[in-house]
DNA sequence: TATGAATGAGTCTTCATTCAT
DNA sequence: AATGAATGAAGACTCATTCAT
């Protein structure tokens, strides 16, 4: 089951063995429940040689983060076209992130999950790869309403506030397509570009919606 | 600290003051890192008693993850007037959720980040409340269409879809408006209707987004 | 070998024949070689006890050689009179030191190999009981020199550092008599008052110091 | 830090820098918590070397002993005209023996502190060096009885005794002159030769030894 | 002559859990 | 109704030591 036992390997390789072993072990038991003792069986070699190269189980838990937040912020990256309009880069965005966290389930359980459970160290490590993914809907939010000609006078809270719901939602909706069959990456794009962007579209034409009696102003009561 | 050292009271009384230190300790500790004695002591009892009334540390964690479902459940329940339209009715819905998630802060870091991060027996027990919640959500989407006189073309998966992704960014919201100083509850529930109904609207009046080139069906490619 | 395994007693008990156990340990072993394991053996109890009322192997450490140093302290103070003249003030402490030493090999170990040689939270510690030992000495020093009628012109730096030559020897005759067999305390304490107080030069004169009344040999009891 | 990493030495080069770097460490650390790997740095070589050449720590420690043991032997030796009197020959011994071991404070620590402190193949080793000089101060202390022209009724166990302490002492106030600022090694000969072939009698009498050139009292002649 | 790669064995420490009262 | 005394089991981490080159 784990990797095939191939002895005297150059670090470099050795390394991206056991990462890939504790990304998948962190993924499924948890940081804390997860033992160094099955990192290093799975990975195919002794837990010294663990420690030897990768300090701690925190410095290899921070590797890990490291490694996929990277991989996926490079996958989003990779799956946008620049040059086209901000819904279209939205939607791109979007299936690539759906494909991505489809096809790496233990890592996206790793960013998602385990390493903003566990406090310090790790939390504000993936914080940062989600301020980046939230900077960048913010620019496509700001970008689309400047497309539709509207100048946006989206207070600039407000704005945040809705890429945050926007992420949130996209992170969630990962979850679902992965535990319900037959949801593809795409699908779940659409679904989440139909709820966004719509909504978007008629914020952008100054038509929020407010409570009725409560005397709105137009986009906070 | 720890709750006043009183002695002798019923059981009834003892086994909530063993959840209010449980919910506390699991809240920021985490699952794992939480200990039993950690959580006898902040309630002011020995640890046989806690093992005596909840039987293990799985056990209390369950009966802290049920005890605060039902409790986020009723908060929500509570502040909706089943009277009124759809709209008001996620409208308050949400300013409730916003409001008991923002005072309870450990009780939802239990719901939201712990039961969800430690696998089976939690997971299904607090996915049930998440269920009833995307239910009551879905309902509402539905009532939403209906009172806006369309037939609800909408496939069912993808209204689930669009549910999950509503109670997503409403989660993703609760963790924000908790952390960013100056956001009410009422705030993060403008922003969230904002983002989700006026999208929804256009939804509902049969204007969906769509990927240029590539001819969408009407919500789903 | 290890103590009657009797279940269930007061913890001032168990805490008390975990030191027995520990001094026993680390004095034949070394600090860093005794194992936590083989003193809770020895002590008869489960590994877990032994942290739940010593803490760590560091606290525990300090705790045998606190109870020791007082031991042998207050081992040495019980053998003196204080209203006799000084050099048979010393004549008594040495006999007591030697008795003491002698009957507690471990706990000397403990006090004069282990705790100077394994760094600072134990080398203070038994640095303290030393210093009182040296200023003891150096009380009896001056002391001799005015009994007779000597205004001691001797320097302060002088005495301190006759003080720790008398006690280093003590301590180094300590470990001779242990490994010589067939001497005693009083055999012990007699050559090293002969060397101290007498001098080679007397000795070789034929001029030994004698306790007063007790009509020694020339040079041993 | 360590030795400049230069390649290919000849073996005996070698060896002695993986000594002096053992030295150093074993010294400052303690045997156990000394670490092969921290000791094969600061020599500037691989693990590997380190065991082909010195066979494992036991080994290495042992030789280490001997280096030290052999060196501080010789420097007294060299430090001794042998013919002069007894009380010259050991004041230049003390003078040479303290000034070694200031010079060299590892190489004193592994022999004074940490061979004893570990058990048996190292405790013998140092052992044997230390009779060695306790047997020529032995010497020397008949010596001095003949030259005083008293026959030695001085019993031999005494004056082994005798030995062992002055040598005790020694070693205790080599330790305090390294200690204490100021302190050279002179200063500390000094206070062990009036400490030993004067005696505290005397001291108080008001007639100390001194080094004949140097205004000698009334014991050297 | 010299080393990068690798590990078996053991250490300290903690935790959920139970027994006897 | 309640607890002081006690433990089996396991986890993170380190070290002396060797293999293959």
């Amino acid at each position: 089951m784990g990797a095939v036992k191939t002895k005297r390997m150059p670090r470099a390789v050795r390394e991206q063995q056991m990462l890939d072993a504790a990304v998948r072990i962190f993924g499924q038991r948890g940081y804390m429940a997860a033992s160094m003792d099955e990192i290093a069986e799975l990975a195919g070699v002794s837990k010294p040689l663990v420690y030897l190269y990768l300090n701690s189980k925190e410095d290899l838990f921070t590797a890990c983060i490291r490694r996929e937040a990277g991989a996926l912020v490079e996958a989003v990256r990779a799956g946008v076209r620049r040059d086209l309009p901000a819904d279209r880069q939205l939607w791109e965005g979007l299936g690539a992130f759906f494909t991505h966290t489809g096809e790496n389930p233990d890592a996206w359980s790793v960013l998602h999950l385990q390493a903003r459970t566990h406090g310090e160290p790790f939390a504000s490590e993936v914080a940062a790869m989600r301020e980046e993914i939230v900077a960048f809907v913010t620019q496509l939010i700001l970008a689309g309403a400047r497309e539709a000609h509207r100048d946006p006078d989206l207070p600039e809270r407000e704005v945040a506030g809705l890429a945050e719901a926007l992420v949130g939602a996209a992170e969630s909706l990962a979850a679902w397509a992965n535990a319900t069959p037959g949801v593809t990456a795409r699908q779940a794009a659409a679904t989440l570009m139909n709820f966004a962007w719509a909504g978007l579209g008629d914020l952008m034409a100054g038509r929020p919606w407010a409570p009725e009696e409560e005397q709105p102003g137009p986009h906070t009561g």
